[in-house]
DNA sequence: ATGATTATTCAGAAAATACTGAACAACCAA
DNA sequence: TTGGTTGTTCAGTATTTTCTGAATAATCAT
């Protein structure tokens, strides 16, 4: 594949892991990873994302973490080898549902207390409070409906998983 | 209105704001805004959120400029006055299109030139971008749906824009 | 065991971001 | 004009976030 437009996708990633919360070492990384074939390595990573292997290793147990990104172990290799996991969309799908949880449901259930509190009198404030509970279960449903299509398009489950000739490792 | 739920409402708002890529303190003058029923004034703003004059005058700045926020003039009072708008709804709208554009269409556009030039040979690597290019996908007719129902909870302009025949006073 | 290789952690450095407050500007009234 | 009041700006400071690199741990071969 060729490699700057390669490196300007795993850029662009970056800047675009902010939109779901995960910041731009995570981000490059999952993007080389899902532009690559071969399993790389935390040599690879460093070198070609330049940065240090400190970040690099505690970002993949990040990725890992949030079921992004898989170990491997390759025969005949002593290193560890990382691919992406071939669902992207779970990323979204857990981080989005968490952040929801963190972020989103409070704002909700505040508003409600207010909208409640909110005595007649105030119909000004009350309509405009009325107008952004509505917003934020628009949201709600449109976040809700976006999270139900993971899943969707599983089923292409011809991965590297099986394929890469690797033996397993203890403590995974 | 209750002032305990009211800042409930504003420190909740405050956290939600980093959602939508505004910081804290615009949200929070916002939330506090749109939970009051009189204009504010710098002076209040700054006292009841506890921050600096500066800071507020800036973030009002920029609200204005996103359109969240009005500055109006009361009869007999030489300060300005700040309420929020009436259809929150644009503050989304606006901000959302802004970032699609900064973080989202590279990305996209990006990730487009990557499976280009992905050779046939790296079906891995293409089918697993392809699937990436969907979900992308899926996300911008989302958002564009999301974005295409401004204007939708317009109408109830029955505000305070030219109305206020109002005198407000320190210690409320 | 020893030494060689690779992985992880985390205290501190660096960078990014947000905020303050004082200087200045704009405005008004007398 | 002057003096008083309010608004804005921005250089510097504070805070938060991210990254580095050296120390440590883990693993493996001999």
């Amino acid at each position: 594949m060729d490699i700057d437009t390669r490196s300007e996708f795993v850029e662009s990633w970056g800047s675009m892991g902010v939109l779901w919360g995960i910041n731009r070492s995570m981000a490059r990384i999952h993007a080389l990873l899902l532009a690559t074939r071969e399993p790389l390595g935390l040599e690879e990573i460093t070198e070609e994302l330049d940065m240090s292997r400190g970040n690099a290793s505690m970002c993949l147990k990040e990725l890992r973490h949030w079921g992004v990104v898989r170990r491997v172990n390759l025969t005949g290799e002593r290193r560890d080898f990382y691919i992406a996991e071939d669902d992207a969309w779970s990323m979204l799908f857990r981080i989005a549902s968490e952040r929801k949880k963190r972020e989103f449901d409070p704002a909700l259930s505040a508003l409600q207390k207010v909208l409640a509190s909110a005595g007649e009198e105030d119909d000004l404030v009350k309509d405009r409070l009325e107008e952004l509970e509505e917003m934020l279960r628009a949201m709600d449903r449109l976040l809700q409906r976006f999270l139900a299509s993971e899943g969707a398009s599983r089923g292409m489950l011809k991965f590297l998983s099986a394929q890469i000739p690797y033996r397993s490792k203890k403590g995974e």
